[in-house]
DNA sequence: TTGAAAGCGCTAACAG
DNA sequence: CTGTTAGCGCTTTCAA
């Protein structure tokens, strides 16, 4: 590995000093037009790149982004990383990512490595464990923050979300509307906002359609397949047991589908089922699963841009205003919830 | 957003000097164990954080490893991210990552950010259209670097792949094994090398089973659903059509199930079929997919490892010595070629 | 055991 | 239009 060249290189090579060089690099206004070209003629013929951390040590400045999620592989997050990404890249910054593996200890110390490492902003997705936010409002002091999917409620934070409880309504009106009427809501825990928002969706969705709300419908679990099962199989052994289960997630979703199965339930004629999220599984299992869309690589891309408006606005000296954006779900019928007979039992 | 206390703050604090702190902050030896301690008290009280980038600056040293991927929403790709996250970080590195989107132009120019952001070491998978492997190999002349899944043949550069040609000879083996007399293949662009090994093992497990290989029955696309579907519709118009698919990617694998089904034919009663990669829905979808799973996060950690080591060789001043590792891949039988009659119609 | 001084590569006043 | 100078925050000889 040989050495970099730096400005003073070219500076030496062309007789002048290494702040003509610097400004010739970036286009200053006032130096020659002769001597730019020289210049960056010099620069291609020793290979010179310029130090990113001298010129942030001098600026301020790192050209960092980061980015938290509870983990990379989930297609949720792996797509709104990608959508971040791509606005971000164009913007000139480079990515930096970290997984809290829904750890909030790991998430803590993983947010104090990008502050080490000198982000200039970060975009996070909470960790499914996290009942404490003030590390985040105190990070938000200090350092461009926006938080997407999973976020808690503050004003001072901007947050890209989708509204789940219009998300949530649209589940169970298309239940209702499949001719079920025992609706069994898988659920996330409620102190993380999304997951709240789709309980208090399902419950006034219910309230609208005239059913009643049993508690005993009612789980809330870490989304993930095992739980999914877990949950249904004890909603399945209930002395009435639900017609339709409406899941936070598609994980959650697919493991009812797994637990109804073994219990020998057909799904959809027997068990209706509405997902979250639409993971890229969710079109392509047997029987496919009805999911409501959260348009994942537009969520990333969205709290890219609002990043990076956040951070000219600050550098501008004004204060910026925290901004909530929301987007508007979709839900995606498929086989688990389109049964051929639609019987409407229930007495409004 | 207060201003960063700095090592010179605390020295002022402490009437002691910077140079005093920089030495008991890094565990210097010849630091008094009292210094020491009241150091760390006033760097806690100030909320000191040290400036990784006048850290960078001074010791030539950025903390920052750079991943490039092809897209990193592919599941084999998340996973292998996460797997190398996870090595990288706790050995101190942060992760910077970017995408080629497949493209040669964007790969390199990613590459060339990347570098600028004086990342100290890179593991990348090509993108498909490269065909140019200068970039890479004058890159790894500059910079630790290790390829993993998608490389190139050159002794100077470290890898990190699955035994791909076992992998194709595996999967063949096993559709013999189930009756199937007629394999095609679809395959990815051959001068990539694993698949050009997948292909290489197609045919030598061909021959091993007295099969004759018929370059009508071979295919080199792009690994997504499309160009899996639209192959499959056109070997299944040949006079004599296969009777089984080896597919090199499950994103083939699964375009091939749709056309053959929009043909009528069942899988794996009328055509069977194996994928590769083990993706996280081919155990999903219905039917089920076959594949040759290549331990996609097992990937990312053992090039994270490798390129650890590499780069602590690299300081030692001896040269390092390019490493391949390669691991072995394990096919995994689902519906997708477990046909229940066996009926064995070719001649050795 | 600590201090003084120099410098990593770059930029931004301010002079010339 | 270009040069001079100073310094971003930290580490690291060398000297005390």
């Amino acid at each position: 590995m040989k050495k970099k060249a730096t400005i003073v290189d070219i500076a030496n090579k062309l007789g002048i000093t290494p702040s003509a060089v610097s400004k010739a690099l970036s286009g200053h206004p006032r130096i020659s037009d002769e001597t730019k070209l020289a210049v960056i003629a010099a620069a291609k013929a020793l290979e010179y790149t310029p130090n990113h951390m001298a010129m942030g040590l001098r600026k301020g400045t790192s050209g960092l982004i980061g980015i938290l999620v509870p983990a990379i592989h989930y297609s949720f997050f792996a797509t709104a990383i990608k959508g971040a990404e791509e606005v971000l890249s164009q913007a000139g910054y480079n990515v930096i990512i970290a997984q809290s593996k829904d750890n909030a200890a790991l998430e803590r110390k993983q947010l104090e490595g990008l502050v080490r490492a000198q982000v200039e902003g970060i975009i996070a997705s909470m960790a499914i464990e996290t009942k404490d936010f003030s590390f985040y409002q105190e990070l938000s002091f200090d350092i461009p923050l926006v938080l997407f999917d999973r976020t808690f409620e503050d004003d001072n934070v901007s947050t890209v979300i989708v509204d789940d409880f219009a998300g949530a309504v649209k589940a169970v009106d298309h239940l209702v509307e499949m001719g079920y009427s025992r609706i069994a809501h898988l659920g996330g825990y409620a102190h993380i906002l999304p997951f709240g928002k789709r309980i208090e969706g399902y419950k006034s969705a219910l309230a609208k359609h005239g059913l009643p709300f049993r508690k005993e419908y009612l789980f809330q679990c870490a989304p993930n397949k095992d739980e999914g099962a877990q949950a249904t199989e004890r909603l399945l052994q209930l002395p009435e047991p639900p017609d339709a289960i409406f899941a936070a997630s598609d994980y959650l979703a697919f493991g009812a589908i797994k637990a109804a199965k073994k219990q020998g339930l057909h799904v959809p004629d027997d068990l209706g089922l509405v997902g979250f999220s639409n993971e890229e599984f969710s079109a392509q299992v047997s029987p496919s699963i009805t999911s409501v869309d959260q348009f994942s690589e537009a969520m990333g891309a969205s709290a890219a841009e609002l990043l990076v408006r956040q951070m000219r606005e600050g550098k501008g000296g004004k204060e910026f205003i925290a901004q909530k954006r929301i987007l508007s779900p979709k839900l995606i019928a498929r086989e688990s919830s389109l049964r051929k007979v639609k019987t409407t039992l229930h007495t409004p």
